[in-house]
DNA sequence: AACGCGCCCTGTCCGC
DNA sequence: TGCGGACAGGGCGCGT
């Protein structure tokens, strides 16, 4: 669920709905999803009477700033597999069973993280601190740095399957498992495939196919195949329009061929045997 | 040192 | 109806 598309969709809707706000307390109802070293109290005092001036995105992360530019705060969190953040005023708000940090704004308006399994993390940073960090995720797939010989360069120095090579945040930042097997159905590549023996060719339309399947899933708002949610509590509408993920056994939407599930290194994989190469 | 594996945790679904 | 096992979108630490 939350990828790229997904963690864009919750920095926009949080760019409209609450931006502005300043912050009058947090609330910290289960701390195991506090990065190591990170404590509720430190939280508090970082983020306390400071305002959320910008909301972004890098890679699958939900990238909060708090206060001036010259001494921000920056709140970065990462959903992990069933992570929410959530307006308070957003309609279905209520709906959200496992709260785990409330962030209370001084007008009454409150961010609410959710995460029912708990696999997502929330870490703060100075400026210095987030340059760092994010400089240690790789290449984002829609910015114009990303191009066919970027990524050519990145499956030629790997053995790995290329499934995987997507997978790596180190290398291409934002693409899970979803959309790492969408791109590749597009691209009419086979999961398993080494990425080294990746052409030239195949590289160029990996590269279209992966910019391609996250635009339109972003312009979907994502894909909830259960627990996702964008800014407002609300479902995204990518899920039906998944080609290949999910799919096995139904019949591929380009050659009819029955689509398959593998597994590469225990994860699933889909794929069409009629036209992945 | 690139890569694969096991684990973190909860919920759901499927087969018996 | 109940129960055990498999499985789920992610990422980290570890061993090789």
């Amino acid at each position: 669920m939350p990828e790229l598309p997904e963690a864009e969709t919750i920095a926009r809707d949080l760019r409209r709905r609450i931006a502005g706000r300043r912050i009058a307390g947090v609330d910290v109802r289960h701390r195991d999803v506090l990065a190591p070293g990170l404590s509720p109290a430190t939280l508090d005092a970082g983020l306390r009477g400071r305002a959320l001036t910008e909301v972004g995105r890098r890679g699958k992360n939900v990238v909060l700033h708090f206060g001036a530019s010259d001494d921000a705060r920056i709140l970065v969190v990462n959903l992990g597999m069933t992570g929410r953040l959530v307006a308070s005023a957003a309609r279905r708000a209520g709906e959200l069973g496992h709260i785990a940090v409330r962030f209370r704004f001084e007008d009454g308006e409150a961010l609410l993280f959710d995460d029912v399994r708990r696999f997502g993390r929330l870490d703060l940073y100075d400026a210095a601190g987030w340059g760092a960090r994010r400089a240690e995720l790789g290449l984002e797939p829609l910015d114009d740095a990303f191009t066919a010989a970027r990524l050519h360069a990145l499956t030629r120095a790997s053995r790995t399957p290329i499934r995987n090579l997507l997978l790596d945040q180190r290398k291409v930042a934002g693409v899970g498992n979803i959309y790492a097997n969408e791109a590749l159905y597009r691209a009419g590549i086979r999961p398993r495939r080494a990425a080294r023996s990746l052409t030239r060719a195949e590289a160029a339309r990996l590269c279209d196919a992966l910019r391609a399947v996250l635009r339109d899933a972003i312009r979907a708002r994502g894909t909830t195949l259960r627990d996702y949610r964008d800014g407002g509590g609300e479902a995204g509408g990518f899920e039906p329009l998944l080609e290949a993920y999910g799919r096995n056994g139904a019949a591929c939407p380009r050659c009819g061929a029955t689509i398959k599930r593998v597994v590469v290194t225990n994860r699933s994989a889909f794929y069409c045997p009629g036209c992945q190469r």
